[in-house]
DNA sequence: GGTGTCAAGTTTACACTGTAAAGATTCGAT
DNA sequence: ATCGAATCTTTACAGTGTAAACTTGACACC
């Protein structure tokens, strides 16, 4: 993919996804008080008043950035997921391991994906980003009358809180090892002792 | 507290905890993107370059105001675990809700306190706001031989997550019930089954 | 082939922000 | 009473988002 676009044309051809790929740049080299329109804009080698074309404004941008870094997110995950386990137990250990390896390597866009908030509230796009491979993992351990959404938040909300807490460096110098606090998920969907 | 300091005088007196107030003032009504240096200035009736002499930058002002609110945070969740129940799983229940409780009555606070990041390195402070109610709380459910960090990290984790889920909207329009989601907590410190 | 239309970028402009530097004011210890 | 230091103001500057008017080029249509 060519960022910067030839100097000597006037139309960019490809300037929504240069843009992006230049704020996802932007995002992993410097984190995400650094993006900025006129920033990506420079990067893209492009006015600065052309992103808004595209995005609207700020927000915009970052919505199209989360978006494609969810696309990312699903491909890694996909590709984690592969490495099957014969026991649904392994399998949600896995795709938790996945979760907590994508966030820890790209802490930037995994805060996009699951942080962003929105503040146009008449955008129709739903922010509720679900992946199917959580809610597929997790129907082994539903039990028959429950809601199935009740076991994928028990375990959506463990992981995605044990990775923000650790990334946003609240467990001190040295956490729990993942498997110590991914153990609680040996007893979803069952019924108290 | 008076904000807007006299006029007449040119020292204010108590700048620092007048500009933290006026942060949370912004932060309730407007949001995190609102919060401004300037602004805070402006509310507190000083110059804008005021701030800056008490907290050094932006971030000073943020921790500075995440200070405060993790002291009202901990004095919701003391007066919260005031009403005790007889039984450990009780309590441990008791706080968490008081824990969403909070962090639904006052989101930009809760995100001040458990999500800013720290940009300078070389800053002494530690940003592992632990607080002992919980530690106190899961004191009991810890087996023997077992870190209790790791049953703290696991409760933090799963409530952590669903109120961050829940407040940046991932959840849907009807996210599932706490209670539902903490009834993941009756297994906790137990051996597999 | 000329023409109209429209999307894509550019230019210009403005208000707002953080932050640095230097000056003014006041407090407090001596 | 005086001097130093802390506190706040003033001034200045670079960077930011965003709106408006303008320019360029692509493309269908006759």
């Amino acid at each position: 993919m060519e960022l910067t676009k030839d100097k000597s044309r006037h139309h960019h051809g490809n300037l929504h996804a240069a843009l992006v790929e230049a704020g996802i740049d932007i995002l992993r080299s410097s984190g995400l008080d650094a993006l900025s329109l006129r920033k990506c804009a420079a990067l893209a080698g492009v006015s600065h008043a052309a992103p808004a074309h595209h995005f609207g404004n700020l927000e915009g941008l970052k919505w199209a950035i989360a978006e494609e870094a969810f696309a990312r997110f699903s491909e890694f995950m996909r590709t984690h997921a592969a490495a099957a386990d014969d026991t649904a137990h392994g399998r949600l250990l896995g795709i938790c391991r996945g979760y907590l390896a994508f966030a820890r390597a790209e802490p930037a866009l995994y805060e996009m994906i699951f942080c962003l908030q929105r503040k146009d509230p008449e955008s129709k796009r739903d922010a509720s980003t679900s992946y199917s491979i959580l809610r597929d993992t997790c129907a082994p351990f539903v039990p028959p009358g429950t809601d199935p959404v009740i076991i994928e938040t028990q375990v959506w909300s463990l992981v995605h809180g044990f990775a923000l807490l650790e990334l946003h460096g609240r467990l001190g110098d040295t956490p729990p090892p993942d498997d110590a606090i991914l153990a609680l998920l040996r007893h979803i969907g069952q019924e108290p002792a």
